[in-house]
DNA sequence: GTTACTTCCGTAGTCAACTACGGAGTCAAG
DNA sequence: CTTGACTCCGTAGTTGACTACGGAAGTAAC
């Protein structure tokens, strides 16, 4: 018999590589995983390298790429494409720096909002709903 | 007659806030803007107040409130609750700055990334996908 | 050989904030 | 009084990444 780890059922499967069966299934459904052979009927069976490819998978989202992103990433997988996987990560770090722009100004907005409020005491119009009535 | 800005339709209204037709319908679907009457089965008017409303949910937006909490601050509007509304940017703020703390994670490991393999000739696998394999 | 769990597969639902569509009614200008 | 633009209203579609459902078939344990 083959190792256990070689002869996953979905099940399997998705519990070694942290995901649920649905997700799996979605991913296959994407392109993100190989639809694998069904041998005479039978349910189909997974391997590590299905395993590594989720974890991969799970890796890049977790640097902000989206699944179509990924699905690129998966085609240069062999790293013998390292100028297009560099162009890739490049536009996701411009993203990645437009979205902190973003977050940087209304942190700012936010966090003066914040204090004003808490240190204002009278019985004027609250600073926060004034700022979003102004501007 | 009156002031031609007090008697807009919603088309308007719409070009004077800045959205969409379909956007104020949308707000009152949602409850962020009153329902207006129809006098006799003829068509809604709006006013400059109408206008302030929009105008004041665009700005929440901007600083990432959501519709919903949008809602929330609109009931507060007359200014005399500061501290409920201080209450709700506090949570607008704490998830800002979480957000913002997972996109400098990503900008750190993506422009690592980036430049290892800019800087990166040989014919060995490419640091982008030997990343992604490996954590 | 039966019970109970799992898998298969397609379709539909979720969330947010809209956007699009379509048919009927209303309104102003000529 | 007709034309054309606008409004009304409900329903459905969009995006992304899943999640849920349900009936049929395969599989494992006893």
């Amino acid at each position: 018999m083959e190792n256990a780890s070689e002869n996953l059922t979905i099940g399997a499967f998705a519990k070694a590589a942290g995901v649920n069966v649905e997700t799996i299934r979605f991913y296959q459904l994407k392109g993100l995983l190989p639809q694998p052979e069904r041998p005479y009927g039978s349910i189909r069976r997974y391997g590590q390298a299905d395993v590594a490819r989720v974890k991969f998978v799970k890796s890049a989202q977790r640097l902000g790429f989206s699944l179509d992103e990924i699905g690129q990433l998966l085609k240069l997988e062999d790293g013998t494409h390292c100028s297009e996987a560099a162009e890739l990560a490049a536009h996701r770090l411009a993203d990645v720096r437009a979205r902190m722009a973003d977050l940087t100004r209304m942190e700012e907005v936010l966090s003066t909002l914040v204090s004003e409020c808490n240190a204002h005491q009278g019985n004027v119009s609250c600073p926060l709903i004034a700022a979003l009535h102004c501007c």
